[in-house]
DNA sequence: AATGAATGAGTGTTCATTCAT
DNA sequence: AATGAATGAACACTCATTCAT
């Protein structure tokens, strides 16, 4: 998050300007559009989050399509890795999902589609299909690791893919302040939800 | 200027007059809401989609908010509606929820809590609760079900609100695209979903 | 002022809902005009502080401008009236203006010339000029007066209009809040005015 | 629909950039505030006026309120330092005051009070009391020199502020048009306005 | 006599975008 | 590398005005 302004190695950094402002106009667009959505934000309000410009962001990207598409790319990049990560780890496929909850649902965010659904009269088919992509790496990454847990037996047979994608789609109870922040944490969420995908409804006979 | 325009006059024109313009005008903006969004709707479109003046709109409806918010509560008592119907009539709770899976993923819009996110900026205090209300009321009638068939013995003991939160979330799979039109009807991802929530992952002995 | 109010004669009223209701709208509109101005007037909200409709409005004054011209007059012709009476009372001419002053100060409203200024691009020439003749008049009554204080060598002898001008145009301090309101009274205010006039500045020697 | 029409890219034009657009922004939307007052005068009208944009105003000024408010203190700040230059020049109160008479009375602009009450409703209690400051310096300023002419015996004593009040007061007829414009220059009337105040009404015995 | 419904023309304001430096 | 100046297009909202009833 702040990993560049704390950790500085020590003597004159090499490009103080150029790379480094433009990773930060892009951190800070991407935070600000998983925050608002494509249309709340304005370039304006990037450049002042930044202390540039709207020039300077220009300067750098385009046009707010290709920020826009380059910010989701970065934030799907970075839940590509991270949830890589902790699939590819030790311990029963149960355990690691668990883990694969409770992050996705600490990370507030719009949901996906919707700022999609948004922004996209403004994109481009190029950008659309780029950025879906993106998406759909991290759904065929939680897909292939049901697939093979059902290969194995660890869980029933099924459409995997759907799967994943009911799965992800749990998750976005995190928003409704009704469940979290009043009677339960996250993380108790996340149990839950991981348990009753488990175990199902059905009373045991 | 325009002095080769044809000079319409102001006010109102002679033979227009349809039934029930207010109603049109509510209809027309709520399904614009669905599926665009707050912000994405102007007032224009609505106007030109329901073929009266921006005016006119402005004439039953003071501002956008007021709009969005009568829209909201209109396509929210209809969804409470149509839900209570399903889950009040015979069957199952598992054939009920079906139903009410099948209704719900067929009625595109966009997410709920999304678009609250990017309306909530422009409506007053007032307006989020009482959207808020009704929606609420929706998960409330699930809740409520979910907890008699708990109290019944038909399906485990668990949160019942957060159950009827995760459900309605795992109903929001109708929005990728990547699996229902490409490989799947509506009507076959519900059966799954619902299948899938009552049996559980976990494989039988 | 509200004369239609108090004193209602026995039996049915005559013609409780046309002239009553136009006289009811001029009156009001004459109030918000003089409180706020042309512009700011909408004539919505005339009708709001009548109770009527602003069709009603319409039926009654043909568009704004006749509104307003017609209010204008209203008003003037009640300042003449009142000014009449008081100049031809009797009493020293000191005396009298004094009283004048006192009313005219008591009477809240936006200069006249600023106004007409305001309103006049969206008059007609005809408007403007029966404007102009009633205000006119107000001033040829005291020009008048003042003019015949000369001929019998009760004043000094001067324009009489150009200082009939003049005294109105000093009684608009009324309008200076920093004046008014703070450390005087209007009374006291128009007090020290009519003495000054009469006394001047020259030290006596 | 509009296909035909030539259709301007948006952005910076190549070669416009006139020396100092803002400094004549300001000036040409104080004339038009001083002529029109604060609802008349549109942004559109003012950047017409000035050859620019409608956004252009705005890249300077945030809003109309704020280019109202400095337009005024720019229009007092003048007015000021104009007075200031006459009441400390040399010859005696009464010639002096001729010459400021003889100024303000050539500078044509709505009355001041008018134009707080039409525009007040707008602006933000700082942006009033900062306008007000600046004006209430004039007055005290005319307040202060007569003062010092009362102390110092050269008029007759009495309340100085009012004094000024009523003095700046007299000079709107410039406004009434039957006066100036018809039988009378500006200067004739400054001086016999000059002549009365001194000499008041009260004919020597 | 009075009104509800509808409209055209504007007004203030925002925003993505461009260009010269 | 970065910016200040400028613009066209759109948007929310208001208002005077008209017409049928």
């Amino acid at each position: 998050m702040s990993e560049d302004q704390i950790k500085r190695k020590p003597g004159r950094p090499k490009g103080t300007g150029s790379i480094q402002t433009m990773q930060q106009i892009l951190r800070t667009a991407a935070f600000l559009f998983m925050e608002q959505g494509f249309e709340k934000v304005s370039l304006e309000s990037v450049a002042q989050a930044c202390g540039v410009t709207k020039a300077s962001v220009y300067y750098y990207f385009n046009n707010k399509s290709v920020l826009f598409t380059e910010c989701l790319q970065f934030v799907l990049k970075m839940a590509y890795d991270q949830t890589s990560k902790i699939v590819s780890s030790t311990g029963s496929l149960k355990e690691r999902m668990l883990v694969v909850a409770e992050r996705h649902m600490n990370n507030a965010h719009v949901e996906f589609e919707t700022m999609m659904r948004e922004a996209s009269s403004g994109l481009t088919e190029e950008q659309i299909t780029s950025i879906r992509t993106s998406e759909q790496a991290i759904h065929e990454l939680i897909g292939s690791v049901f697939q093979k847990a059902m290969d194995e037996g660890e869980i029933k047979r099924g459409d995997s893919m759907l799967l994943a994608h009911i799965f992800t789609a749990m998750l976005t109870v995190r928003n409704r302040k009704e469940i979290i922040n009043n009677e339960k944490t996250v993380e108790q969420a996340a149990f839950e939800i991981v348990e009753l995908l488990w175990a199902g409804l059905e009373p045991r006979s």
